[in-house]
DNA sequence: TATAATAATGAGAACCATAATCATTTAGGC
DNA sequence: GCCTAAATGATTATGGTTCTCATTATTATA
């Protein structure tokens, strides 16, 4: 994903719903689309600094996950954390280390998305629940972990 | 899983640790087995009134932990649900109703888990991460929410 | 069975991530 | 350039969870 075009994508989304993609949404966007994993509201204000308060980072996390360009994540105790849209970063699913609670982006292949998605079409085909997406999460641990 | 065989269990687990199976204990995890998915500290409490005070439930609940007798899941903000473990409770994946938050369990088949197993297999085995365990979380409306 | 030592309890305070408030600043449409 | 609406940022409030500490209960030992 070139960046420019990323801008442009978020940009128009932002635009049809009148909401504008200011500098500091700018860098928050930035941000998660350098990251390698979802990133918590402190995290990244630990990466961006002063340039975007607090405040400020939690109402562009929440101005961008309702126009659908960030979603959120929860595999740890009480943090919330958010990477792009699938639309925009791409389906992958997570591998989570349960000694320092790192999350690492992971890619699959079509064909293993197949059949995943195969075995959660059976698992709720008998149920009356209607899915609308489906995340693997992988525990274990990291390289630096073990 | 008969409730004296689970307190059993429970009991000998926690026995090799030197920690009580107290009757506030008991509760808790009574009520963790009657239930049909992972309940929080909030939603227990509400269900078990003061019978078990917050403090104790929160504490009992991290004793549980330590012991491997329930594990945390974490798939709504800022809120920790609990189940009994895998060994006391069986493997499962979870629905998420994105509405309400309610999470139910739902079982697989061993054919179906055994594929789900494989893709796990070649989704890590590339990488340098370990894993210890997988969890298929299962987005969408339940039946009250449609 | 008394007693000592250790673990568990419960009320309350503290903590931390997140949300709400509100006065001020900024940006787009005329 | 002005006017209106949106965005910002400092601050305060909230809610889930953890910590503290004095009290109570349980187990081990005499």
């Amino acid at each position: 994903m070139v960046k420019s075009s990323l801008d442009k994508q978020v940009s128009s989304r932002l635009g049809e719903d009148d909401v504008r993609y200011t500098a500091g949404r700018r860098e928050v966007v930035r941000a998660l689309s350098d990251a390698d994993g979802p990133r918590s509201a402190t995290e990244l204000s630990d990466q961006l600094g002063p340039l975007v308060p607090l405040s400020s980072l939690y109402r562009t996390l929440a101005v961008l996950e309702v126009a659908e360009i960030v979603t959120p994540h929860f595999s740890s105790p009480g943090v919330t954390r958010y990477e792009l849209a699938e639309w925009l970063g791409g389906h992958h699913h997570h591998l989570v280390c349960v000694a320092c609670g790192q999350v690492e982006d992971v890619e699959t292949t079509d064909e293993v998305e197949m059949r995943l998605q195969a075995i959660v079409t059976e698992i709720t085909g008998r149920s009356s629940f209607i899915e609308s997406n489906h995340a693997l999460e992988i525990e274990g641990k990291c390289q630096k972990c073990q």
